[in-house]
DNA sequence: CAATTGCGGCACTGGATAGTGCCGTATTAG
DNA sequence: CTAATACGGCACTATCCAGTGCCGCAATTG
């Protein structure tokens, strides 16, 4: 029992590559239509790959789909990916170029299309809460209580909710909206509605 | 030509309760279920009607489904259906208990479920936005700006994106965490975010 | 080599649903 | 009354797509 690939099992392998392939194609064909419009055709024409190859590494179209959003590239907004410029306005600005239309907006559309399935799975609410709601909250307490442990701000009393300003409104724009999400509009955000809300931090707060 | 109900034409009459009964059954199909699960049998049924009665009246399902997103009631958002007590986080309050669970949960649910329509019809994001964006935000512009009237708050350099905080985070909220716009989580917008990030009036201001 | 499994391509079944045609009935103008 | 239109219900077609079976080929074990 070296390496022992499978067992003593005879036959061809599977080659780990196409699961990848075939969850990336996922992903892609998320972020360009819906939920509804995403055939398990496509995504095998899209992954170069049969469609027996994709049911016979998931049950259905839904698992394929929860398997995908799972597998959503969210390094970005762990705390290692994170911009750390010194103050958290130019934190949020450094968040904005390279990001935004890279992970975020991805991510948009991809939290878009998943979103009549979401009405429908308990389960995809969970998978789409851990790989994207829940990390880019997670990212934006991070740069705000850091701002705060630094001493620029004073600690906000409701920092959940301030930390989900910014994607919840980014979000609706993007959707409900169909606005593009851009400097200007991320700028008032920051600076009229986050930053606004944040405090000098008092004597106490040191 | 005194009445001519429809010129000299014979025949019987189109029931003009028929449209409304339609459209709101059109409605209620769709704040229960996604916009791919809006079948014509589904809102004929609801309707008490058969599938060539709405197919006489619009062109197919996306016509009905525009029209219906169009006559949604959003009355209670308007100035007139607006609280006025006084203070602005007593407005906001005012609007939470009635309001909420009657005509801002509905509207969010059927948001909701025309988000897949937004991404493949231009249309729709008109329609969506004339029926339901815009008269949210409307109403809780109206609402700061009578505070900041009123002498209650400093004028706010981005009242726009303040006055989309709580439409968006609702709406983030209900769709993509499943999670109950609780008067818990309302509170903490409010109170933590909106009116945080408003300022107490100079003596300029007045 | 033989057996076994992975893989892509094709054809097929089954279910759901949009949209249409037809029929019998109800309503209305002339 | 007669013609014309609205209406509900039923049946029908067409389409789309998930899921499956089969074929031939590739890879891997023994």
């Amino acid at each position: 029992m070296t390496s022992a690939p499978t067992a003593g099992k005879a036959g061809r392998r599977r080659d780990p590559e196409k699961d990848a392939r075939i969850l990336q194609a996922t992903l892609d064909v998320l972020a360009e239509t819906d939920y509804a419009d995403v055939t398990i055709e496509l995504v095998a024409a899209r992954a170069g790959a049969g469609r027996h190859t994709i049911y016979r590494r998931w049950e259905g179209k839904d698992e394929l789909i929860l398997a995908a959003i799972a597998c959503t590239d969210s390094a970005d907004l762990g705390p290692d990916g994170l911009p750390d410029t010194g103050t958290l306005r130019s934190d949020f600005l450094a968040l904005l170029d390279p990001n935004w239309m890279g992970g975020s907006e991805r991510r948009l559309r991809i939290l878009s299309s998943v979103s009549a399935m979401i009405t429908r799975t308990p389960r995809a609410v969970d998978a789409v809460t851990r790989a994207i709601v829940e990390p880019s909250t997670a990212a934006y307490r991070f740069l705000i209580q850091r701002a705060v442990d630094r001493g620029e701000y004073a600690p906000p009393p409701h920092l959940d909710a301030l930390a989900q300003v910014i994607p919840s409104m980014a979000a609706y724009r993007a959707f409900f909206m169909q606005q593009a999400v851009d400097e200007e509009f991320m700028l008032a955000i920051i600076d009229g509605v986050v930053l606004a809300a944040l405090r000098e931090p008092s004597a106490a707060d040191r």
